[in-house]
DNA sequence: TTGTAGGCGTTATCAA
DNA sequence: TTGATAACGCCTACAA
């Protein structure tokens, strides 16, 4: 069986008797083609069994339509929930997504993205938060970072200060005897260090007693279920009796306190309200049901994407490249029953 | 600020005073060129701040190194825990992917594929279920599907009838009653249903009373927890006192099902016994660790990209594409907390 | 070890 | 309304 090669433009137009440009302008311009010589090509088409090779558009235009996405895993709900929209708005604005996953090593890093320079993407997305934006913006091509450090780019992040104010707020409403924030530790400058600062001054403006733990978190499933036994030991410790507002840094971690709650009582007791954040299935799923403090990944995904395509269309228009735009979604408080009365 | 054009081949060659060629020469075969050729030109790539543009390569030499990938959704931990591990074979084998979320909706998973055709994929693997695997296989370019209906191309699936059989196996270990397997509606063809045939007959070659409880399911969490109460009520009706081995064909119902016991129970009572399929994050950390069947998804993927890129290179080599192949994962039973004694 | 010339399949520019 | 011709940036004989 032969490997029959796809026909082009210079096949068409033999067989049609046109030119090469005419065959062209069918695709890109079909109104300035007489609807009679319009006919003929999409006949032949048909007749030719036509493939477009937009590589060779690319080459002869400039435009790939390409946009290089690199997110550092899937392990957290919220990077493949992002990648999904992202993914997603393909059908509105036709760019197509190179995606990578970085392994928090810089090399391989700034190796996918030579390769993605090397594929002319026209933009870049990056979730991962492996290389500082100075080098980002370097790269010379619009590039837009979600919830990551962005001094130097352009980026989307939720307002994380508020995240935190919010799950403060909602804790002190439940008459709580002191405010709990556990997390584990993060760099001052990212995103998500905000979340602390937020709970923290809330609960210093309004006269609340609090206290921030920090463990090392995040690490196994079960090794983070260790380390929540021994914080809840503690904090069981220190303030017995008394009603304790927990506001845990994600919903993995929340799920995690409520398991070693009703491992320790048989249910989620009364001195004990609970709160994570990231609205993540694990939440919805747990056995009380856990309120939250969700990111909008949608809008975040939106947003990003608007942000990054004004800027392809303003480089295309030839205008120089401007200053970093810092967008802020505003996070939502989602009520569930781990802190219902 | 001008927007400087990167420099070519041709400006590399004018620069070191050499051929285009040489320069070519350079990135794909350096070993034929004088070692002090090699520095000179190394030098002027600094100097030009060259950026290779795989664009123009591809266009000569035919080879895009892209692979386009049709995921359904990213619900279910499945999917995007196999799209994960594709992307990262870009380590070993240095394929790109473009990747596309099926909308279920077959015209549109038509149109990505015609996008992805344009831009000259060599491979496709395909996760939605859409589209028929008999219009896969005229696109006349290799294409592997994975857990879906497979006819007409090559795959890479769990062996479900195993995993069927593992599950009723362990809960026949445990002295159970009766054997229930809760799954929803899934049509023959499909090898999820295998899952089911392989719990039936293995009850049945054992002489074990059983019972499939089909139902509209994975629909909502919220809905499906409903759902589970129901079917709780009418298992607990049906079989008073007795030892109810569940096996649910997924994690995030088997946590479901966990939950409404806990909510009607306090916990897991010794009555019953759970075993879910996936596992999944939900089985892990559900309030009691559910043991599970769990598709080596790694290996799929693995696989997967392995009989691809076998496909693509004996096209390459202009071999008459072959009769489709389809291999077999075994699933592995992972014992957990609700099939402890 | 290096160079010349032509081609990959489009689009862009001018011209008719 | 249509064509001729030259890019686009690289690769690949074939030559030297």
């Amino acid at each position: 069986m032969e490997i029959k090669k796809n026909a082009t433009y210079g096949d068409i137009a033999k067989y049609t008797k046109f030119s090469k440009t005419t065959i062209s302008r069918y695709f890109n311009d079909p109104d300035t083609l007489a609807p009679a010589s319009r006919e003929i090509i999409a006949k032949a088409l048909v007749d030719l069994d036509y493939q477009e090779n937009k590589v060779a558009r690319i080459l002869a235009n400039g435009q790939t339509e390409f946009i290089g996405v690199i997110v550092p895993d899937f392990y957290h709900h919220f990077f493949y929930e992002i990648l999904n929209r992202i993914l997603g708005t393909y059908e509105n604005n036709g760019y197509k997504f190179l995606v990578f996953v970085g392994n928090k090593k810089g090399e391989m890093e700034r190796r996918y993205i030579q390769e993605l320079m090397a594929y002319q993407i026209e933009g870049l997305i990056v979730l991962s938060h492996t290389l500082p934006s100075q080098e980002l913006a370097e790269l010379q091509i619009p590039v837009v970072t979600i919830e990551r450090e962005d001094q130097f780019v352009s980026s989307v992040n939720t307002d994380n200060e508020l995240g935190g104010r919010l799950a403060a707020a909602h804790l002190a409403e439940l008459d709580c005897d002191v405010l709990i924030h556990i997390n584990s530790h993060s760099s001052e400058g990212i995103p998500a260090y905000d979340r602390v600062s937020g709970f923290s001054q809330y609960c210093r403006e309004n006269g609340l007693r609090h206290q921030v733990i920090i463990r090392p978190l995040d690490v196994s499933y079960e090794a983070d279920k260790q380390t929540l036994t021994e914080i809840l030991e503690q904090v069981e410790a220190q303030y017995p009796g008394q009603r304790k507002g927990i506001f845990i840094s994600n919903d993995t971690l929340a799920n995690g306190f409520l398991n070693v709650l009703f491992h320790k009582f048989g249910c989620l007791p009364s001195t004990y309200r609970l709160i994570g954040f990231d609205d993540s299935p694990a939440s919805r799923a747990a056995v009380v049901p856990i309120s939250t403090v969700g990111q909008r990944l949608e809008q975040l995904a939106q947003e990003a994407m608007a942000l990054l395509s004004d800027q392809i269309r303003a480089k295309k228009s030839g205008a120089a490249s401007s200053a970093p735009v810092h967008r802020v979604v505003e996070p939502v408080l989602i009520r569930r029953d781990t802190t219902a009365g």
